[in-house]
DNA sequence: AGCTTAAAAATTGTCTGACAATATTAACAT
DNA sequence: ATGTTAATATTGTCAGACAATTTTTAAGCT
């Protein structure tokens, strides 16, 4: 699995297994592939034009990588979140986060200028489309925002760890989350944790975080239950 | 990756795959296979008597699951941490295994007389072993515990990602780290996040849990100091 | 000897083809 | 509809092949 730069590169990949992985996940990413959807590996080998090896190479990587479930003897399927799983990851991602963004705190402490620019700067840009109606690109930049602290915090197995759970790519299965008047909520939230990270104030830092990560399960929660 | 019922079991996998796993996970563990050491397909491959795309896959999900390193044509190896890596992964668990200590603390709330008990006999069997001077099998139970209240917190994805960090067996290379003198005070912790635990009082259970975690790490960054 | 370079050998990435074991689907009978 | 059986599809695993790349060995030079 591959770490992001902090501006979502889309390169491609040197070998054919990284490109599938990639390619795939962009699929789910997207929705194309939805929840519960079989991967059969003779249709991806023909689709990508590659060999069964490679297929079941990169399948068994995104399994491992939490976005394709296997089981043995029948095959590979696109991941299904139900509710619990859910609201289980978001426990998980609520305390990765949060040590994500206390590290980084800390780190600004002893940060050059140009780090605290990066992140001062995103904010900028982040105020000014949360006015726009532009769901999709406040969406990027939300991810943007929290993989930014993720390597400020200066702890990459931390940021490899949490890049796996995929949760970004998991949580937007249960598409549309994203109201337009969360964005506005969400968007002092995020000012308020970057303020607390330049300021090096950890502890404030991961406590905005943590409730950030939260608030944000109620809002996929929310949906899930309209849902169905 | 494969999820270890409480009481750790070794059972034979049904896939050549898993077989393959277990058995490269076992070499790792038992010191077998010492870090940085290059893994050849072909070797694997003959030592086990298996194919190399079944070789091939086993590394993969080895790698994934942090235990070994792949660079792209030059093929596997060990993993081998350096002291950054190793302060990084602690820090992770401590939040991870934090977490679950809560969340345990939680469940014992609604818990059936079975899971309490669980939890008490084996702290008691810890507390006869303490006092023996088998390091290796004071090992062992440490580990029960900590893979038994990740079990009890109910959180199958915590116990999962925990499982996929492979600390007990990454650390595991820092070998003879767990000193007799530091059975006893590491017992003495145990048994009041236990009785956090058992008592339901999540905060605590859980900030015990994170202080011992990092005094985990004490010992093992005081041994990597003096072994270069 | 020590260092550089060229040739040889080893190793990885990937594909094709094959076959038994298992799972899924279709056809049929009740 | 339901259950059973036969037909088909799919997965797990192996073997063999070949180009690309890395590592090792050998040779050559200073």
């Amino acid at each position: 699995m591959y770490l992001m730069p902090t501006t979502t590169t889309t390169s491609t990949p040197k070998t054919v297994i990284a490109r599938l992985v990639q390619a795939i996940t962009q699929a789910i990413a997207r929705g194309e592939l939805l929840p519960g959807q079989r991967l059969v590996e003779a249709d991806l080998q023909q689709q990508f034009e590659v060999g069964r090896s490679s297929v079941r190479e990169a399948l068994q990587l995104l399994h491992s990588s939490g976005l394709v479930m296997m089981e043995v003897n029948k095959g590979a399927a696109v991941r299904k979140l139900d509710a619990r799983e859910l609201q289980d990851l978001f426990a998980i991602r609520e305390q990765l986060e949060g040590l994500a963004a206390r590290l980084a705190a800390q780190q600004m402490r002893l940060a050059k200028a140009a780090q605290r620019k990066q992140l001062s700067a995103l904010l900028l840009r982040m105020e000014k489309v949360a006015k726009l109606d532009d769901a999709q690109a406040y969406n990027l930049l939300n991810r943007e925002f929290h993989e930014l602290l993720l390597t400020l915090s200066g702890n990459a197995q931390l940021q490899r760890l949490v890049a796996q759970l995929n949760l970004p790519i998991l949580v937007h299965q249960f598409r549309g989350f994203m109201q337009p008047a969360n964005k506005v909520a969400s968007h002092a939230e995020h000012a308020r944790i970057a303020q607390a990270v330049l300021a090096g104030e950890a502890d404030a830092a991961q406590r905005l975080m943590q409730k950030h990560v939260r608030s944000g399960l109620r809002l996929v929660q929310q949906w899930a239950a309209q849902d169905e």
